[in-house]
DNA sequence: TACCTTTAGTAACAGATGTTACAAAGCATA
DNA sequence: TATGCTTTGTAACATCTGTTACTAAAGGTA
């Protein structure tokens, strides 16, 4: 039963009788840290709601390179989905959970016929599409407007933040991928972070100091 | 009288009831290449539906530095505004035509109740929504994983094809503007593309060859 | 034509990032 | 402890991008 954490986290924002719907038609899924939630090029058969945990939302070029493009938090906004679950199309984006995380998954059918029922619904999709748009942004101001030393500092801070934790349990190597770089780039400008005081490092563990 | 351009344009999209409702509220705009349609931190009060032309959207960091980030074309999937029309925040972006260019520009006011009562209004929202996603992506995906060479190609094949010509009039600062990088990076990679016989350049104009 | 402004070409250099190769340290386990 | 795997540190170098400075070419105008 996951009438309760549903309540908490979306009962201020949907009716009671959409609240209902949502406890019909949805299921709960929990996922351990690391689970692979969508595939790029997947269907999307099911609008996620997140009831807690993060989820990171990764970009795939030809060659298989990835980028990491936001996180979606815990109790957030009050997290939408992915970028694209209207209308039978396929995930441009893979999704991985950050941490263990808890999610509620609603048939894309159920979303779709909410549109026109509930206002509180309608508001909430556009609502998220917004805040997607938005983060976005912040990931294309980044790519374009910061250097790398710059793009690590903030991706531990973002990660940390995420984790509600200011130990990252992470290799060079993982980090890497997620910045889209080299490992020997990441080991290099950690170094350089730590020796101007804003993290420490030990063997698979950042700490971030400047948060 | 812009009747006829929006029957042409979007007819075949929405309800007639509908239509005559853009008719009475919306007001038409005729702007000339160059011309700003917003800027960033301004109110957005109006959505634009685009009729003819095309409009190029920038981002801006602190500094002042700018970023293309995509074209709006003329004769799109319908275009559809900015990344961010609904209940009254402020632009993220600025707008700029990019072309002479016809727009309608619907009150906000308006676009809220139609949410409401035209199911075609609420899908064409939503699919212009997802629309500008994907052209968010693809500009992350440039910036993440092309190099400048291929970014300056890219752009120049884009904008070839959103003016309709595959001659471009502008000069390297212009373009260096676009790309976020310096005059002199652009003309050296220019001089590059024309030896490999991708373009040829004259002075204030660059003609596109491999489209 | 002479002059001026704008635009483009180029060299020389600096700095950031990516690559390769190897060594050293940390950790697990036989 | 000895061994092997994973992770990190570092050097040396290549390449890409950005910067400065100067020259040259194109076009407009007196």
């Amino acid at each position: 039963m996951f009438k309760e954490a549903l309540e908490q986290h979306y009962g201020f924002l949907f009716e009671p009788t959409l609240m209902e719907e949502i406890l019909r038609f949805g299921s709960l899924k929990k996922v351990a840290a690391g689970q692979q939630l969508i595939e790029i090029g997947e269907l999307i058969t099911h609008m996620p709601l997140l009831l807690s945990g993060a989820i990171k939302i990764m970009r795939e070029d030809d060659h298989g390179d990835e980028l990491l493009l936001y996180f979606i938090e815990k109790g957030d906004t009050c997290a939408m989905s992915f970028s694209c679950c209207m209308g039978g199309t396929k995930s441009d984006i893979r999704a991985v959970a950050e941490t263990d995380a808890e999610i509620i998954m609603v048939p894309v059918a159920q979303m779709e016929s909410w549109m026109g029922k509930y206002k509180t619904w309608q508001r909430f999709v556009l609502d998220s599409y917004q805040a997607r748009m938005k983060e976005l942004l912040h990931t294309v101001d980044t790519l374009a407007f910061l250097r790398m030393d710059d793009r690590l500092l903030k991706h531990l801070q973002d990660k940390a933040k995420v984790i509600g934790d200011d130990h990252i349990h992470a290799t060079h190597q993982e980090i890497a991928y997620d910045l889209h770089t080299s490992r020997v780039v990441i080991s290099r400008l950690l170094k350089k972070l730590e020796n101007e005081g804003k993290i420490s490092m030990h063997r698979n563990d950042i700490t971030v100091i400047d948060l």
